[in-house]
DNA sequence: CTGAAAGCGCTTACAG
DNA sequence: CTGAAAGCGCTTACAG
């Protein structure tokens, strides 16, 4: 900028007036053409750090997933960067892997970058950021969990509840009588309400308490295993649903290499979208969450509170709905 | 910064050599205590806007892929920002969908962040960024990708040709004998070397040409359908690979629908790792490219532009070599 | 052992 | 219509 301003013998301040529109009305045409067709020239791209450290605007979004090689994050964060580059705002991603102690750490990074924003996935015994960014005044929202603790945190989230009902009424239209989960240890209320809803369901309509089986997350492929010879041979259940795409993807590819007749012996329902569904030998069914609509809440809420700095928008926790995408693989014919 | 000087009574450069861990030797060990806590009470983290402004080091590296949401992508991204922390960086990715425009306003936007260094996937036609880069005294280094232009940038990629050649004599070798290929409307190099591995390899070793398909990435799904038709009852072929992880992808989703005894009357083999290949009747033979090692030898390459500020460094050009993980889709017994 | 001062590359209220 | 000047929050060579 120095250099323009010399070159062409004006001050740094019109050069900078004239790069970013100022004041047009009260500028020399000529002179703001010549200072524009030498930026071109030069190839000139105005140092972001500098401007930001000025404005204290940076233009930049945090999110912070559990995992960004999980098809259901890196597929949230497609969506979330294509909406914030529609509002001009870039996106810098961390994974914390569920980890309390990597999350506050990128948390610091990202904060210290001056983020405009946050987008959390906040794992457990992590929520304790809740408060401290609330006292920094600094905006952000929860996705795709929500804690008890901090009701008033504003979070975007799939009403799970919801979800599992419709799965357990859909399996019982079929003529499904012995329901099982599977889902991980986590307690992570997201989970837990997947749970409840099933349970709740399956009892009110079955008079039978769906079975439910637990995987530890780094044990998964060992007690996946035990959990499906198990639910097949011993509780005799005639269907499973896998509560995560993570869970989902273990369970089937056992069940694929034990060559089990799919839905008649066993049907199948999981959570969340993935191609690798229809790779199963019956395409699998699952419950779809309405991730672009729910990214676009995410920025919009954001978006409200960093340029109204309006904190009543705070506590909206919004809950969406999302649909069952009915495939073979829980449809007894 | 300015708080805690005041508040103790001494000044702001006393305060940033104490926090910085500068001059420890000649400071006040009572003054450096109280300056510490304070710092700690006070919740303060500095604000890395400002001292990147007068450090020009971010310690920010910029990725972009061709697409996040693809398994192969954010796979390395994951390795890469493992990798890049593990030295003290911090990664900013985007996804810049083959698209020449979006690769370089995104390329634009990293470098007016002041990245430190760059990891780029450049699609076709924006290969013009290489002496772009390199005339800035820009650290960068390519991956998965390379430009005959351009053979002196820094890149990191596969052995394309090994990999294609050591499928090609595992079918043979497994009985296979009317090899089939299916690929994608893209003229990158990568694939161009894939290709022209399988026609050498296929052609010396059984005396005939592979069928080699082309699939427009844009109608995948409905030019898959034909494409297999066409092979399977036209071509009559034995054995098909699929070039990428999201051609295989597709492939393997018409396969399962039509019921093809698979390896006996159609060997399958794709690039790429994915948990979905386990999903499929039977588990699918994959080349996996080594990552870890991948993503490691760009941030060491990187880093070491970086750090000397050398440019003997650049021209080295990393070809990886892969292994062939068989699984039953391709063994016939 | 500690501080005053310049400067990183911008923006913007103010004065002319 | 244009420029001089202050300042964003740091770092660091220099002087004491």
């Amino acid at each position: 900028m120095k250099d323009i301003a010399s070159e062409i013998g004006v001050s740094v301040a019109l050069v900078s007036y004239v790069l970013n529109g100022k004041k047009t009305d009260k500028i020399n045409e000529q002179t703001a053409a010549k200072i524009k067709s030498l930026a071109a020239k030069m190839n000139y791209s105005p140092n972001q750090i500098a401007k930001s450290l000025k404005t204290s605007r940076t233009y930049t979004l945090g999110l912070i997933v559990a995992d960004i090689s999980n098809l259901f994050y890196s597929s949230i964060a497609k969506y979330i960067e294509q909406e914030a580059n529609h509002h001009g705002y870039h996106v810098i991603y961390g994974s914390a892997y569920e980890d309390p102690e990597r999350f506050n750490s990128i948390l610091h990074l990202l904060l210290s970058r001056q983020v405009d924003g946050l987008i959390l996935a906040i794992p457990e015994k992590a929520e304790g950021c809740i408060p401290m960014l609330t006292a920094l005044n600094q905006p952000f929202v929860v996705i795709d969990r929500k804690f008890s603790a901090y009701p008033e945190a504003p979070a975007i989230l799939l009403d799970n509840m919801d979800a599992s009902k419709s799965i357990v009424a859909h399996l019982i239209e079929n003529g499904f009588k012995r329901l099982g989960a599977v889902t991980i240890n986590r307690n992570l209320v997201t989970l837990q309400e997947r749970k409840k809803g099933y349970i709740e369901v399956g009892k009110s309509l079955l008079k039978k308490k769906p079975f439910i089986y637990e995987v530890e997350e780094e044990h998964m492929e060992t007690q996946m295993e035990n959990v499906i010879q198990k639910s097949l041979f011993q509780d005799k259940v005639d269907s499973l649903c896998f509560f995560t795409n993570k869970i989902a993807m273990t369970g089937l590819s056992k069940i694929a290499a034990m060559d089990m007749a799919v839905p008649n012996k066993l049907g199948i329902v999981c959570f969340d979208e993935a191609d690798a569904y229809n790779l199963f030998k019956t395409p699998v069914t699952y419950f779809k969450q309405p991730l672009p609509e729910m990214s676009k809440a995410a920025i919009d809420h954001l978006l409200g509170q960093i340029d109204k700095k309006d904190h009543s928008l705070t506590g909206k926790l919004a809950e969406f709905k999302g649909s069952l995408v009915i495939q073979r693989s829980s449809r007894k014919s």
